[in-house]
DNA sequence: CGGTATCCTGTCGGATACTG
DNA sequence: CAGTATCCGACAGGATACCG
């Protein structure tokens, strides 16, 4: 049996099916479908209305951008401010707690620079593995 | 217009809707269902066979197993050793690349460790101010 | 403007059965 | 053991219409 030699990950001893991964609610809670765009977008541009997140984040139904804003706002990432006039003005910011994301982001963002080519090649590989003739990479590329 | 006074994360000029949100592309690769999981019990546990990796994971099928493994050796972050015996036996492990996740991970469980109590409780006070007599939390904790 | 309500479809994932 | 194949139900998310 092989240990990993880094100890950036620590082993919780696995008792539990949910025990045995510590980020899982993490990734439920910033990682949903759609929850990164739009915190990516409040941090960026900050404090904006709903229509303007609606274009910008774009192909994101307004039932969709509801909800999601709900859900953030319930844990405490997002910051809603309604305000009743006439029409009526809503705003949403990104709150400390979800600014407190923004470190891990920039790790991610790094992450995706010196990476994603990477993965990109590795399933290129993959894909022409498979390939009947693919055992000659002379074409493509 | 506001601009966050922190340059953590930097702006692109959103003109498309997915450049909108540069990391979109490595959430889908690592936080998909269930890989992350994966990719924590392969590098805690090391390299690893699959029923080993059904067991750890649990409520996990092998079907959904199966799948997520193949994306993830397509992606280039696990590495798959068909070992042609009989039984065979098929040993899967973390790559180099799903390695240099590691410290992101790290990040992550740190944020964890120090903001999902604040998540816990932001979600209390949300699902308290919309009841009734939500006003008064004597009961409750 | 900033949503909600309703309907409807596509996809993900579970259950089960079977193979090399 | 390590999957694949097939069926199937749940539910996320789109389209549309409407309201305060």
């Amino acid at each position: 049996m092989r240990m990993p030699d880094n100890a950036t990950w620590t082993a919780s001893p696995d008792g539990d099916p949910e025990r045995a991964c510590p980020i899982a609610p993490v990734v439920d809670i910033v990682f949903s479908r759609w929850t990164t765009p739009i915190l990516w977008t409040l941090n960026t541009h900050g404090r904006q209305r709903f229509v303007e997140l609606e274009r910008r984040i774009a192909r994101i139904t307004p039932k969709v951008l509801t909800q999601r804003l709900r859900q953030l706002e319930r844990d405490g990432l997002v910051v809603r401010t309604y305000h009743a006039e006439v029409p009526p003005r809503v705003e949403y910011e990104i709150s400390e707690l979800g600014r407190s994301l923004a470190p891990l982001f920039a790790h991610l963002t790094e992450w995706a620079t010196d990476n994603l080519p990477k993965v990109d090649r590795a399933r290129h590989a993959y894909d022409s593995a498979g390939d009947p003739a693919g055992s000659l990479p002379s074409a493509k590329r």
